[in-house]
RNA sequence: GGACGGUUAGCUCAGCUGGUAGAGCACCUGCUUGACGUGCAGGGGGUCACAGGUUCGAGUCCUGUACCGUCCACCA
């Protein structure tokens, strides 16, 4: 420890700390036969990513179990790595070139992919530094990048064996398309906001001239690719005129009239315009009539050639145009304000345009059955359990996976076209011969893989699958703990199930532990657009890693958000400097040479707060196991700052100053012993000022992080003790109320008679009595014999204090005071009397229960007893 | 439309398998207490959203209602 500063300054200690572990190798594990191995893999942050209060909370709780579990003995290894993003990646390298003046077109595929590796050599690694400042005890000799060598192996690995098994396949199928990102996107990476639009009512005029028919849309654009009108077979309103045609407004093509079970007879006019090619219900409806595809849409979203004066035009230029038309030929009959959900691309906000595209997919519904079974089953568990409803939910409804995109930083889809025939092949390497017409010139696809596509593998690609021999793999998989927040189970945590099944034939992992958001101090979404974001690296520099962690650990509970408040980091800071101060109490009274270990003579209040860590450390231990991590840091909290602060360390005081140099040094065993132990119950929470003051200790090892956690033992359970010294702590605690509430100076001491059955725990804690109930001289014995009229009276069960402070006495006020204790007393007697008076309950409720309220019952009429000797005392 | 979560002290939230309602912050009163004022001691403040039910006993389990929030679906 450094010099004894009074405040604990986590800026100079943090990141030598750090680099202490990292020279220490402690992050690396072995694959010890000897031990059992605990694995958890990180989400992969993005290349392009700053750390952000989300990853903090992740990082820490993933920090915290395996901090854990390395303690308990595990070889316990933590996976760290970066995602290679894409959609993500490339946007921003597209922008940056923007700024140069640059297109995609301009540098090539090969000129574009350079730029794309220096952006990740220069921002790769940003994030990496920033989990360090956090604390993470990754193992950086395994670090992974989703496109690093072996990924991209699993990868391929992957996509050829799904194609042989004919799980994956090529197709024409309406997909979602970002006209700003000029890639495909998954049915995933879709988000639905609601949008203020209208509800055009249009006018299509029969072919044969006897009449028209009014059909309504929110996209009145799309009617250029309009090949049919349906209506409902069981629509009595149209039975007549399914199979008439009709004539498309502005266009003039002819157009039938079709009857399918897809139009609500309800809605609308009961009459849905067909545009297979633009909208994926009636590209269904396409399907199932034989319907002609007729695309209007470019890749960014402007109108097809072929539409006259309407190709060239933007989507939403277009829409002005066609819906002016419409008017102007008397084809538009109203127009309705319409609220409804519009279809967003998540990385880039803008709108999607359904198109039917020739992409890649994967077929989900035989990965899908075994996924569930595998949850329902239990081989993998969802905590909080509620998140398995939602992951059946997504696994039972889910749709063919597209896993092409358009882009081209990424992994690039293994299949190659035959320059002559045209004949695909898909393999690991560039065929030689094209099995079809035996032609020798092929090209590779031109389309890269969704991102999540490599990171579906990640638990295992990571441990050197492929290669179900690599050590690693046969060692650390299947890992333990999977660690993320909700909004990400759709994209990764469901696919890599389904994935770690079908080519490991394993569940990737046991556990799936959710958390929620980090809100702002409004419970607001943190988000770049409203700038509300907080920095964790500022916190950090302000408060301290471990403030942050603890913050963000406490008060929250598996899968519930969580509102971040600077208040809420400063109480977490506190926390550090009382638990620092503490230590420096403790250094202070070292004397040279400290025998280790706990002493054989064990004074009251030592049983009691060895009895009382002992229950610590099973309930905390407890915690930890269930993922009660809140739970668990506030025990620790409430005991380092309560029980041993407040209580265990003023206590030790009157030993260490006093004149029995045997007693001190006991107490300074016992000191030391609980602070340690309890340093280590922290450690995995408050890593950095844990380590500090462990290697400051006497008698620690070379670093908490590799030291053994505690484990609960029946020798340092004190039942009885623990009791008794809460028979004192409660006499102290009523002496302070009175003299607090009699305005008693503190430095006012007094002479105290206490009465009592129960000598004993009185005596073996006179001298902390003389201390904390301010008496300067005590008295014990089983009556007392003084003027209990000139005395202030302080009653528990236990015991009656007679203090006498005649000067102070004002007989009235006692015996308001002293009633209204009487009463307090004789409402819990009622109470308890009533609940044992109910043979219900002394039938049926558990004999511990019943005890319980016995006891009770007999504490408050002892109580009584004390209270009314005393009021008869004053008259 | 479907599913889920929340509703507990002024604020932010804990409360595990039902058994005497808690913490932090804020507030009030004292305290130059030989570790810490980022502290110590004391204190006020809650019919646990509402209505039923199960039970000897419900903040906790069940049903329903209200409000807030999230996700899924997408009716053109």
């Amino acid at each position: 420890m450094r010099e004894l500063d009074k405040l604990y300054d986590p800026s100079a200690v943090e990141d030598a700390t750090y680099r202490y572990w990292l020279d220490n190798k402690y992050f690396h594990a072995i694959r010890d036969p000897e031990k059992k191995p605990y694995t958890i893999v990180i989400p992969p942050p993005n290349i392009t990513g700053q750390l952000h209060m989300g990853h903090a909370m992740d990082e820490t709780l993933q920090d915290i179990l395996i901090r854990t579990k390395r303690m308990q003995g595990y070889s316990a290894l933590w996976v760290p790595g970066t995602d290679h993003a894409s959609i993500a990646t490339e946007a921003k390298i597209v922008a940056a070139m923007k700024e140069e003046g640059i297109s995609k077109a301009d540098i090539g595929r090969d000129g574009f992919l350079e730029r794309a590796w220096k952006w990740k050599e220069k921002y790769g690694g940003r994030i990496i530094e920033q989990l360090k400042k956090l604390g993470c005890s990754c193992d950086w000799d395994r670090e992974a990048f989703t496109m690093d060598e072996h990924c991209s192996d699993a990868v391929l690995e992957v996509f050829c064996k799904l194609y042989d098994k004919g799980l994956i396949y090529q197709g024409e199928r309406i997909i979602n398309w970002c006209p700003n990102c000029r890639t495909s996107i998954s049915d995933a990476e879709v988000e639905f906001e609601e949008q203020d639009g209208h509800f055009w009512h249009i006018r299509y005029p029969f072919s044969d001239g006897s009449g028209d028919i009014e059909i309504a849309t929110t996209r009145p654009e799309t009617m250029l690719g309009d090949v049919a009108v349906a209506v409902n077979p069981q629509d009595e309103r149209y039975k007549d005129i399914v199979g008439k045609t009709v004539i498309l407004p502005l266009v003039g093509r002819e157009i039938p009239i079709i009857a399918d079970d897809y139009v609500e007879v309800e809605f609308g006019t009961g009459m849905v315009k067909i545009t297979p090619a633009h909208d994926p219900n009636d590209f269904e409806v396409g399907l199932r009539h034989n319907l002609e595809i007729i695309k209007t849409f470019t890749e960014d979203a402007h109108i097809v050639e072929g539409f006259g004066k309407y190709s060239g035009l933007d989507r939403y230029e277009a829409r002005k145009v066609i819906v002016a038309d419409l008017e102007a030929g008397g084809y538009l009959l109203r127009t309705e304000d319409y609220k409804h959900n519009v279809g967003t691309c998540y990385r880039c906000g803008t709108t999607v345009e359904p198109m039917v595209s020739k992409q890649w997919f994967v077929k989900m519904e035989p990965l899908a059955k075994p996924a569930i079974e595998a949850v329902r089953d239990g081989r993998t568990k969802f905590v909080p359990e509620r998140f398995d409803k939602t992951y059946y939910h997504w696994m039972e409804n889910i749709k063919d996976w597209c896993i092409s995109r358009q882009l081209w930083w990424g992994r690039r889809i293994p299949a190659y076209y035959c320059d002559t025939c045209g004949h695909t092949v898909v393999g690991r390497e560039m065929p030689k011969k094209c099995p079809q017409c035996g032609g020798s010139s092929f090209h590779q696809d031109e389309d890269t893989l969704d991102t999540w596509f490599s990171s579906a593998l990640w638990p295992f690609s990571t441990l050197g699958w492929p290669d179900t021999d690599a050590p690693d793999f046969k060692y650390f998989f299947p890992t333990n703990t999977l660690v993320t927040g909700y909004d990400i189970i759709f994209f990764w945590v469901a696919r890599m199930i389904f994935s770690g099944l079908e080519h490991t034939g394993e569940v990737p992992f046991d556990t799936v532990l959710i958390h929620g958001l980090v809100r702002d101090a409004q419970g607001r979404k943190m988000s770049k657009s409203l700038g509300n974001g907080i920095d964790p690296l500022e916190v950090i520099a302000e408060y301290g890693a471990d403030a942050l962690r603890f913050t963000l650990v406490t008060g929250s509970t598996p899968g519930n958000d969580i509102r971040y408040s600077e208040d809420k980091v400063k109480a977490s800071r506190n926390f550090a400097n009382k638990l620092w101060n503490a230590t420096r109490f403790v250094m202070m009274n070292l004397k040279d040479e400290l025998q280790p270990g706990l002493p054989k003579e064990l004074d009251l209040s030592d049983r009691w707060v060895l009895s009382c860590y002992n229950t610590l450390v099973r309930e905390v231990t407890e915690n930890i196991d269930r993922f009660e991590l809140g739970l668990a840091a506030q025990k620790i909290y409430d005991f380092i700052w309560d029980v041993y602060c407040d209580w265990y360390i003023e206590i030790a005081k009157v030993r260490l100053n006093g004149d029995d140099a045997a007693q001190a040094d006991n107490a300074r065993r016992v000191l030391v012993y609980v602070l340690r132990g309890a340093l280590q119950l922290l450690h995995p929470f408050m890593p950095f000022i844990t380590e500090e003051i462990y290697r400051a200790l006497p008698g620690s090892g070379e670093s908490i992080m590799v030291s053994s956690w505690p484990v609960y033992s029946e020798t340092l359970n004190f039942p009885e003790d623990e009791a008794g010294f809460t028979n004192l702590v409660e006499l102290i605690k009523a002496v302070r109320a009175v003299r607090a509430q009699m305005g008693v100076h503190p430095a006012k001491k007094t002479r105290m008679f206490i009465e009592t059955q129960h000598p004993a725990d009185f005596e073996k804690g006179g001298a902390y009595l003389e201390k904390f109930a301010f008496a300067n001289a005590i008295d014990i014995g089983p009556q007392f014999k003084g003027d209990a009229g000139a005395s202030v009276q302080v009653i528990t069960d236990k015991a009656r204090a007679f203090i006498p402070m005649m000067e102070l006495v004002d007989r009235e006020k006692e015996l308001v005071r002293l009633t209204k204790e009487l009463e307090a007393c004789e409402k819990e007697i009622a109470s308890t009397k009533g609940k044992l008076a109910n043979e219900g309950f002394v039938a049926k409720a558990p004999a511990q229960v019943v005890e319980n309220e016995r006891a009770r019952l007999a504490k408050a009429e002892e109580k009584k007893k004390h209270i009314a000797a005393s009021l008869a005392a004053l008259g």
